[in-house]
DNA sequence: CCCTGATTCGC
DNA sequence: GCGAATCAGG
């Protein structure tokens, strides 16, 4: 790949919007990170202020002009109730896990219910990063969950539960 | 071990 | 000019 001014202008717009250099080298596509890097030093770019800071550091210092996430409803996914009850003259008291998936049909219609999401395209997926298509493929907003998925599996705790599910069964996921 | 940017240096 | 290898750091 060599750099067309179509590729040193949108590796600029990038690098200006506080991307990472790897996350560039993914949307630009055939550079590494290191051939980001080394281009933006010779095109003296402004570095960044501090070194090493973190995807999400560099997500966060988005302008604040960028669209409102959706509610993160996954984040009560699962939640905790203490259950008090009695055995004899035993009072025991246990934590129960509740499954608030099922809270999706209790949501306002318009709301989508997906967790927060990375936003991550396509390229910028790695072994343990969620692989839930998010958007429609033909667009240009297209782009995957990204969230952190465990123990190498394709989806995070959240789309692991939607994924190969019968739709009959999909309802009580879990 | 994951990631980050910075630097060096052979090509 | 380019970018892999390497370094230093969070």
């Amino acid at each position: 790949m060599n750099w067309t001014d179509e590729r040193v202008e949108k590796l600029k717009k990038l690098w200006a919007e506080g991307l990472s250099a790897s996350q560039i080298a993914a949307q630009l596509g055939g550079v590494s990170r290191n051939a980001v890097i080394g281009k933006v030093h010779r095109l003296c770019l402004p570095g960044r202020a501090k070194a090493g800071g973190t995807a999400a550091t560099a997500r966060t210092k988005r302008p604040a002009t960028s669209a409102p996430r959706a509610p993160n409803y996954a984040s009560r996914m699962t939640a905790t109730r203490t259950v008090t009850r009695t055995a004899g003259a035993t009072v025991m008291k246990e934590e129960v896990e509740i499954d608030t998936i099922e809270d999706r049909e209790a949501v306002p219609a318009g709301n989508v219910v997906v967790p927060m999401s990375r936003r991550l395209v396509l390229t910028e997926l790695t072994d343990r990063t969620c692989k839930w298509p998010i958007g429609d493929p033909m667009k240009d907003e297209f782009h995957f969950c990204g969230n952190d998925s465990p123990d190498s599996s394709p989806y995070c705790t959240f789309h692991a539960k939607l994924a190969y599910q019968p739709s009959g069964e999909r309802r009580r996921a879990r």
